[in-house]
DNA sequence: CGACCATATTCCTCGACGGGAATATAGTCA
DNA sequence: TGACTATATTCCCGTCGAGGAATATGGTCG
């Protein structure tokens, strides 16, 4: 990959917030409106501009598209991810992404169906409940 | 410095090519249009980019523009720096820009009376040689 | 099938940025 | 001072990306 390329994919504050939580573990678009609370659009397409670029991939699960990061990265990318989490360490907005991450983990409630299939996989944490709401 | 606005320094060619022969050794823009082989506005306008963000500072002297790195940088800039060159050992314009530059070093010519005080600097590549003759 | 859910896409506007041509500025030297 | 050099700035244009509202898509369930 390109290294230009990777440095637009980081140069937008959302989009730096959201790969910071997949350098955790995979996640649904859902909780990353949870976790950033931005709205679905904003999230949508920043996890399109990502994904054009391989900087992301996505799975659907029943309703839910799963994101996380490819499996196989090249140097660059690798060293540049890295760095990013280092310097993630320091950043408050960072920290408390991550802090509302591991209480979205362990609070986690089930989508009926889909958490079985779920739980077979990686680290993942189910989907969110509280997606209730309707939109206006 | 914030994370996102080094990034958004990162995330031009141009700026890359810069940066990168930066961290070798401060240079005046006659250096750079030289290195990289692109117009002097182009190389003026991104520099005036990168000093606008701190990416750079620049130091008169005599009729050269000197710029360089900041001497103090913060964590996160230090991490990126260190991150970009070791990207850069991989890519063919990066090292050749290197080349170049260590070519430039070598058959250094002197504007006279500039090389003195630049002597006294860090490991300065006394500017080039087309600008010749009235000086000598 | 129709209601519903999660997500994606389209259409819009706006501001930022890249690049080039032309011109301005600042320093130096004769 | 005036010629010259190195660099900066301005103007113009085209593109891209961010953000939001509205709407479309595709899957699930009763």
């Amino acid at each position: 990959m390109d290294l230009v390329q990777i440095y637009e994919c980081f140069c937008d504050r959302t989009r730096l917030r959201i790969l910071n939580l997949l350098s955790q573990t995979p996640l649904c678009v859902c909780h990353f409106q949870e976790i950033l609370d931005e709205p679905q659009v904003k999230i949508s397409k920043h996890l399109s501009y990502l994904k054009e670029r391989d900087m992301v991939v996505a799975e659907r699960e029943q309703n839910w598209m799963i994101y996380s990061l490819p499996k196989t990265r090249d140097a660059e990318l690798e060293a540049n991810l890295k760095c990013l989490q280092d310097c993630g360490q320091s950043d408050p907005v960072f920290k408390r992404d991550l802090k509302a991450l591991s209480k979205l983990r362990s609070k986690c409630c089930e989508p009926t169906g889909i958490l079985a299939t779920l739980k077979r996989r990686a680290s993942f944490v189910t989907p969110n409940p509280r997606s209730r709401g309707r939109r206006t």
